[in-house]
DNA sequence: TTGCATACAATTGCATACAATATAAGAAAA
DNA sequence: TTTTCTTATATTGTATGCAATTGTATGCAA
């Protein structure tokens, strides 16, 4: 019992440096808890009990616990508290599914219509990932690159519902638990895959990003099932 | 000022007869007040004014609205208070193009794999649709049996995160004003279209249902630009 | 022993009070 | 007259208390 979510704490700020209001961080925790396993799939968050381990009152609390449930990461469990979202086989599947139509129709409508600045941005972000993979970077910070190699082809694409969609399955994403970057031998077949969606949308070509962002989310479901069944083993450790 | 959302208010209950809870009903609430125009598009929500015209308190007022914010209908300002999402001319092209994408592939899916209680709660839905139009009932009870017809396909994907979006998206069509039932020369095209693509469906054709659904799309918007338009001369009787 | 009812406990939903911050207005000085 | 600083006010953020609902346990009866 008591897992100690004040170390996560400490460490959400803003890009200011100041410290976040207490709804936005509560949010913030909350999702390092999950990802970090510390609240199991499936419990029931308890206001009270989590306010005070939190350091905050229930109201915070319950607002950043509602805007987790809009999002889809927290749910209504039978009995009317709200827990965990717990994902079964057929939702990774799907919410896989669901990403490669969306990622593909954004590589290619960023094909079709990024500027030079926005193309330029891209490939940068795509250079930067090459140096830090040839350097065996952390999966925590290959991922977090990942994300933003993700979102400003999404930005690209000149959809604001688009982009917001493309957010909110990429949080979704939280409820799997680790990264595949965690795959050693994933991280370069990732790498090669970003460059055919780059080349693709630096060349202006919407069939060959389509078809590049396609392949690199079949992919990715592949190493996501694989490390799903690694993760079995795992438990048996 | 003041205008009367106690009139919106009374009417809405859950399907069994009782009452909402304050925070659900306040959500209804104010996207009935949008959809009916009585919010300004772009003005600001303050909570205490809110809140004593609705008769509850700041709590569930707040709550809703940060449930609003999440659905992305309510969007914060650049002064900071919480304000009705206004759509412009390029928003209404995103969100038609994402959903026409969306739509399709769940009609796609639902070719697939709808099972024979899907199709035929589809089909149903569909026969319930052409008796009304023929009937000519008011735009408000096709709009709603429209959106019945398209969340029934949307299930039968098997994608909940598909459904999920589906949804949202749906619902950030309040934005828009007036359905495009409201235009008497659509709907019987609307009737058609759907024939096309419950027809599909039911002969477990996915090509054919993914182009019905996309033409669909395309018309819907095409109806839509109409209604702007026809909006502008509204404004000025 | 099992099923049900009733009472008790736990938890959430709502309201109000308080605190902090942002905004605007007015006065004073340049 | 304009600009800036101060003060007052408006608005949002947070905490706590109370009410209502829901889960749970215990006891009684079949």
């Amino acid at each position: 019992m008591s897992t100690d979510w004040a170390t996560h704490d400490l460490k959400v700020q803003n890009h200011h440096g100041g410290n976040l209001a207490a709804t936005s961080r509560v949010r913030h925790v909350l999702i390092a808890a999950i990802i970090a396993g510390d609240i199991a799939p499936g419990a029931r968050l308890k206001e009270i009990d989590l306010g005070q381990q939190l350091g905050v009152s229930r109201t915070p609390l319950r607002e950043a616990m509602s805007a987790l449930k809009a999002e889809g990461i927290l749910s209504i469990g039978e009995n009317g508290g709200l827990r965990v979202r717990s994902l079964d086989y057929q939702d990774i599947h799907a919410l896989y599914q669901l990403r490669a139509k969306l990622e593909s129709m954004a590589a290619e409508l960023a094909a079709e219509q990024a500027s030079l600045a926005e193309r330029e941005f891209i490939a940068e972000i795509r250079a930067k990932e090459s140096i830090l993979i040839n350097d065996g970077t952390s999966p925590a910070t290959l991922a977090k690159l990942n994300g933003q190699f993700h979102q400003s082809i999404a930005l690209a694409s000149h959809n604001a519902f688009l982009v917001e969609t493309l957010q909110r399955l990429s949080t979704l994403m939280v409820l799997l638990g680790p990264t595949a970057y965690s795959l050693v031998e994933r991280v370069r077949e990732i790498g090669a895959e970003h460059d055919a969606i780059n080349s693709a949308i630096q060349t202006h070509d919407p069939i060959a990003a389509k078809q590049a962002a396609s392949t690199h989310l079949q992919n990715a479901v592949k190493a996501r099932l694989q490390l799903i069944a690694s993760g079995h083993k795992d438990n048996m450790d």
